[in-house]
DNA sequence: TGTGAATGTGAGCAATTGCTCAGGTTTTGG
DNA sequence: CCAAAACCTGAGCAATTGCTCACATTCACA
């Protein structure tokens, strides 16, 4: 717990359950119901809990929505950190390592995909670009360093351009897939081929 | 004029206006005020016409964005397919053509640059999946088809998937850009970037 | 010039929204 | 045990929403 989005930090086990109901009941109306059937009294009334006491806690209707995210990328994050951890150590070559990286990004959107396509498709993207800012602040910078520190094996290059397209690029292309084509979320043939991509970018 | 969003074709001059008038109000307070600030009587208002003649010409709320919407799609795609018939023919190599039309797509963005944010950071993607998807299958065939009758030059492969691959990875770099860095949006060193991406991944 | 079709009006309704507040219940700690 | 702090309740208000309808105006054209 603890949030920027939180009016007040819950102190008994109780209120932490309360606020954990009043996040899950926002996921559940916007996977269900749709973006604009999120409305407060709608939030309490399906988390059990008066509309009263989610205003003790949330100032307003977007500090709901701000903290389901937080939660969401936070979780899709050191979802992605962890399978890094696991799957790539620094005496793979580049060869060896991007295919595990491609595997555990699409891995990781592979978690509730049922959130992930509902924030894409019914989310308005008001607030949500500083998220994504955040997101990429934090992942450009990693990948940028990667390359750095892998220079003997990629051309010679802006690190940092570089993180900022191949970031995008898979982005790009997993969010599509997330949208349109969820069924090749787990095919090789699209793994290999965004690998194919990435490694023709950085080869020498 | 003409389209599915309509509710009835305007017959004549003085209807088209209005209609017109309805979605260029539309588009103003979406740029303007953001996604949640239409509101019909709100749009009505703005247009300078009344909620009765705005509920002549659209069924509801929706339709007045979907129009918004696909005048915008099919804006771009003119844009785009204009720019190119101008800069691309076939007796170009293929590193003559990709800067083209590298350079082709990052003009298109940048038409009417407000709206194209707006539309972005505001609009819920609730019914857009379609018009992407329409964009798609209108895109990624012209892809194929160009890798395919250019198959002497790039390497061995699946013109689909390559379409695929190289339409959203595309769309990710200029979607983020034009969110968070516009100002790169006609810099030389991004448009490099993205066509050695694109030309590593397509040679032999 | 007259008549029907096309177009336009706007007060206002039913429903919903975000949110408040005066007061009740539960928990904590001395 | 008890008081203060933490937590919870829900009726209901002020504002806004999407939308209707009975009626007025303007147009095309025979």
């Amino acid at each position: 717990m603890n949030s920027e989005y939180l009016l007040k930090e819950p102190a008994q086990e109780r209120s932490r359950q309360t606020v954990q109901a009043l996040i899950e009941a926002t996921e559940l109306i916007l996977v269900e119901d749709g973006w604009d059937k999120i409305t407060t009294n709608h939030v309490a009334e399906r988390a059990g809990v008066s509309i009263g006491t989610l205003y003790q806690y949330f100032a307003n209707k977007e500090a709901l929505i701000g903290l389901l995210l937080e939660q969401y990328i936070e979780e899709q994050f050191t979802e992605l950190a962890t399978r890094l951890a696991d799957a790539v150590s620094f005496d793979m070559t580049l060869q060896e390592a991007v295919p595990h990286i491609i595997h555990a990004m699409l891995e990781a959107k592979m978690v509730r995909p049922e959130l992930s396509r509902a924030l894409f498709t019914q989310a308005p993207y008001f607030g949500q670009v500083e998220l994504l800012d955040a997101w990429n602040s934090q992942a450009e910078p990693m990948v940028s360093a990667a390359l750095a520190a892998r220079a003997s094996e990629v051309r010679d290059m802006d690190t940092d351009m570089a993180a900022y397209i191949l970031n995008n690029a898979m982005h790009g292309i997993i969010h599509a897939t997330v949208l349109s084509r969820p069924e090749l979320l787990d095919s090789k043939e699209l793994a290999d081929e965004i690998c194919e991509l990435v490694l023709r970018y950085l080869q020498a």
